[in-house]
RNA sequence: GGGGGAAUUCCCGAGUGGCCAAAGGGGGCAGACUGUAAAUCUGUUGUCAGUGACUUCGGUGGUUCGAAUCCACCUUCCCCCA
């Protein structure tokens, strides 16, 4: 199976410019393909990782890749599927997350090499344009009727957009433009959130040099219920394991919902589509296995071998009785947060930064959802002492957020 | 440039002088049931020294015994006309 037909088994295509003509390209190793990122926080996510993804999987199949990092779009900001304009972010910032963001790509994306990825940063050429000759150069392309009617800015039609944001297209057309120009880099990936600046791209390029570019983009990762996934009450599942760690980022995965884990495992893992189709017949509670092949395999690909295997450890003894519980989250207290000799469960459930305030641990406590060693809490006044700790506290609050408190 | 309207808690949204820490819904958290799933049911959802006190309805001042609510100014957004 060549890599375009993978691609659609795999459900990761949404749409595209030209099928036969990307398919012949890609198939035969001969695409040089962009994806653009924007910088907009220090970390990548998991939308982020589905796209680096496909850049691996195409690399692999010898086309070259190009990242090109947001250093310019990210003074405007996309305003693609927001329902509000995104604060502006400073230069210094903008500058910070490039950082960060490549050093998390080399993880993934090989830049070495004949076939080696290519980094550029359309900082580069965008922040040195002049009003003027641009919109003489580029401006006269674009079609304001056209542009309204793109999907991107339909949401925004009833809230309002800034002029700011909607030159957010024009300048990602630029750069494709841009791209072909200088690189010889005849399509463009990305999310099919995207769609319609790609194609902004395509028609400037093909008004302004008459040839030919192609556009592709992904299908979004969408749970059954029509949300986006890799999203938490508490904002994205990042890819740092500093934002989120490699065992909440493994019990992510975990619990997805039934109906999403094949397609998940399509989707994002390497897994052969053989193996995969094997797993199509599973159901009910052998769903579980599922959900555990793609938190392991996301895991190593995310954070290493190691990472995932001690989440998947850390977790099985957590869900599954295990004993062994050395990689459980862990704070370690000082004697400084003792009164007395002793900490009582409302301050221990502050300090170990399971709840954000009093008010919600004692809430917690009197409805039954804490436990320690094993024994659930009944008593807002229950206090642990210096031995307690020494020997090590086993909090569980709710059913699935463990963690360990000990003492220096 | 002219006219009209809006801003409420995580989100949507009710509230037009005291009965308001503020209806209802969504979301979150917890309990029951389960398979670390979904659905369902129940409780809960500003903070703290919890039968009480304190802070909160875009901002700053004012009226009043008392303001989310009335007045003035400011900020931001939306709509209509140009």
């Amino acid at each position: 199976m060549k890599i375009y037909e993978e691609l659609v088994a795999r459900g990761l295509i949404a749409q595209v410019t030209d099928e036969s003509e990307i398919r012949e390209l890609v198939n035969n190793g001969k695409a040089r393909f962009y994806i653009g990122f924007d910088p907009t926080a220090d970390s990548l996510h998991v939308g982020h990782f589905m796209a680096l993804c496909l850049m691996k999987r195409l690399q692999m199949a010898g086309n070259r890749p190009v990242v090109l990092l947001g250093g310019g779009t990210g003074y405007i900001g996309d305003p693609s599927g927001r329902s509000d304009m995104r604060s502006m972010m400073s230069p210094e910032t903008i500058e910070h997350n490039c950082e960060c963001f490549k050093k998390q790509m080399e993880k993934f994306i090989d830049f070495e090499g004949e076939n080696g990825a290519i980094a550029v940063n359309n900082a580069d050429w965008l922040l040195k344009l002049n009003y003027v000759d641009l919109l003489r150069e580029v401006g006269a392309c674009f079609s304001v009727n056209n542009m309204l009617r793109a999907e991107c800015y339909k949401q925004r039609m009833e809230k309002g957009l800034s002029f700011l944001e909607f030159n957010y297209m024009i300048m990602q057309s630029y750069d494709f433009y841009h791209l072909y120009k200088e690189y010889d880099c005849n399509m463009q990936f990305g999310g099919d959130d995207q769609w319609s600046n790609m194609l902004g791209g395509t028609e400037l390029i093909r008004r302004k040099l008459g040839k030919d570019a192609y556009a592709m983009t992904i299908t979004l990762l969408m749970n059954s219920e029509g949300k986006k996934m890799g999203k938490t009450a508490n904002g994205a599942v990042w890819l740092d394991p500093n934002k989120t760690s490699p065992f909440e980022f493994y019990q992510y995965w975990r619990n997805v919902g039934d109906q999403d884990v094949l397609k998940c495992i399509r989707m994002l893992t390497f897994i052969p589509l053989e193996e995969i189709d094997a797993m199509d017949k599973w159901e009910g509670a052998e769903l579980n296995k599922a959900k555990d092949i793609l938190a392991y395999e996301l895991t190593t690909l995310v954070h290493g071998k190691e990472e995932a295997d001690k989440a998947r450890t850390a977790s099985q003894a957590l869900f599954a009785g295990g004993a062994d519980d050395s990689d459980m989250p862990t704070t370690t207290l000082t004697t400084d947060d003792l009164t007395d000799g002793s900490i009582g469960i409302l301050d221990l459930l502050l300090r170990c930064e399971l709840l954000p305030s009093k008010s919600e641990a004692r809430r917690l406590v009197l409805q039954g959802g804490v436990t320690v060693n094993e024994q659930k809490v009944d008593n807002l006044n229950v206090v642990y002492t210096e031995a307690d700790l020494k020997a090590g506290l086993k909090i569980r609050k709710g059913k699935k957020v463990f963690h360990k408190a000990v003492i220096e």
